[in-house]
DNA sequence: GGAATCCATAAAGGTTCCGTAAAGACCGCA
DNA sequence: TGCGGTCTTTACGGAACCTTTATGGATTCC
């Protein structure tokens, strides 16, 4: 599983504090929002895996937000609420969350939960191991063999590689790579593109200057073959 | 406090899947394996706490895997077989097995027996003394030894070779070890970790320059190799 | 054919990460 | 109060990584 993004809703920064560096520890990748109207303008820009939930905040509580986050978005939703009233429970599952916690509550359990909310989600294509020829790229562990031998990727190369792996077959475009893997800031900075490709394929591939996996599309991007 | 390792040992997916939600709703940590043989590489490189093994599979079967894994290691093993005849209890008992359960059987039985199976280990998870080359480490009387010679380390140091050494062959990330040796609220003070890894290393390795127990996975963290 | 654009490759800073040493802070104990 | 051990904090050099620039070859378009 390459880390899950999760986006942390409260409004108390002690809370978003201590959940960012637990969430951060099992591997997630963690995003926070401080009330209702971040998490909805956040939600809108970006993907997320999981969402975290207070439903007691000032402004859109917690109940609104789901609703509205729901009503466009199947991301896995578990609210965070103090009371245990049954209504709550109903309420909270009505607005359309999967889950509940009710505070106070430990963090193993929420832990568990979490996991649980993430193994519903349709298909982790990302845990299994992609094959293709004699290259092996296991996301879970980050890890690149070539016919059996172990090949040390850098973070940036192994999140490259990986994402052209997971569309394989398919011309990818320098700016969506780009955005794909150095975040949503970059542009027009091919440049990396061209460096990292190549730094890419003097690990993976035989002969660089004949690639069979990571290929060029001239004028679209870069693609990967099977 | 931290949860009982239980590793789910079937061919059925939709098994598999039941027993990690339901298990992990209980709190447990969950792994799982698809055959007789994953099961085995499983162990080789990490430690359980209890291992639920499924008699009917095919390849490696049940029995075989349980005798196998009884003589490299003392984790409670729970089988799960179809058929309630005699013979078969007494064939998964005699294969190292500490209880078996047969199928159909209701989770809550099957829960009871599993806090049966992980009692009865003498706290198995901290009293276990876990061996890598040269190096014996003891978690009761909180010593290690290099070579038969007993080395001093500090509670700080014992911890944290601790923690590794109970994740064998397991890249842990910095945050996470952080927070498991310090609490939970060290978030970022990665320097701790160095000072002390440098610390551990110079007690238990050889040529501290080049460790073999103390492995650093460059931009992850740490994980101790066996 | 020539100019412009795109791509591959190499290589120079700048930054971050890791190992190492050492000084200061804290604590228990005589 | 002084002492020894442990933990915290700071500092620094080397290595690995990311960014940036430069150069030459290939392709496209006029």
């Amino acid at each position: 599983m390459t880390s899950a993004k999760i986006l942390v809703v409260d409004d108390e920064p002690q809370i978003r504090r201590i959940m960012r560096t637990t969430l951060t520890a099992e591997g997630y990748s963690v995003y926070d929002a401080r009330s209702g109207e971040e998490a909805l303008v956040a939600v809108r820009e970006q993907r997320f895996d999981l969402i975290l939930l207070d439903v007691n905040m000032p402004g859109i509580g917690g109940l609104e937000a789901c609703r509205s986050i729901r009503s466009s978005s199947d991301t896995a939703i578990v609210m965070l609420t103090v009371r245990s009233a049954e209504e709550d429970k109903v309420a909270a599952l009505d607005a359309g969350a999967d889950d509940y916690v009710t505070k106070p509550f430990g963090m193993p359990e929420l832990l568990a939960r979490i996991r649980a909310a993430l193994r519903r989600l349709p298909v982790s294509a990302d845990s299994a191991v992609i094959r293709a020829g004699d290259l092996e790229i296991n996301p879970s562990t980050r890890t690149v063999k070539v016919g059996g031998r172990e090949v040390r990727l850098t973070p940036k190369e192994f999140d490259l590689l990986q994402f052209l792996a997971t569309n394989p077959n398919v011309p990818i475009a320098h700016v969506k790579l780009l955005q794909a893997v150095w975040g949503p800031d970059y542009g027009d900075e091919v440049e990396y593109l061209r460096t990292f490709i190549n730094q890419v394929r003097k690990k993976i591939e035989k002969d660089p200057a004949h690639p069979r996996h990571v290929i060029t599309e001239p004028w679209v991007g870069y693609k990967f073959q099977v």
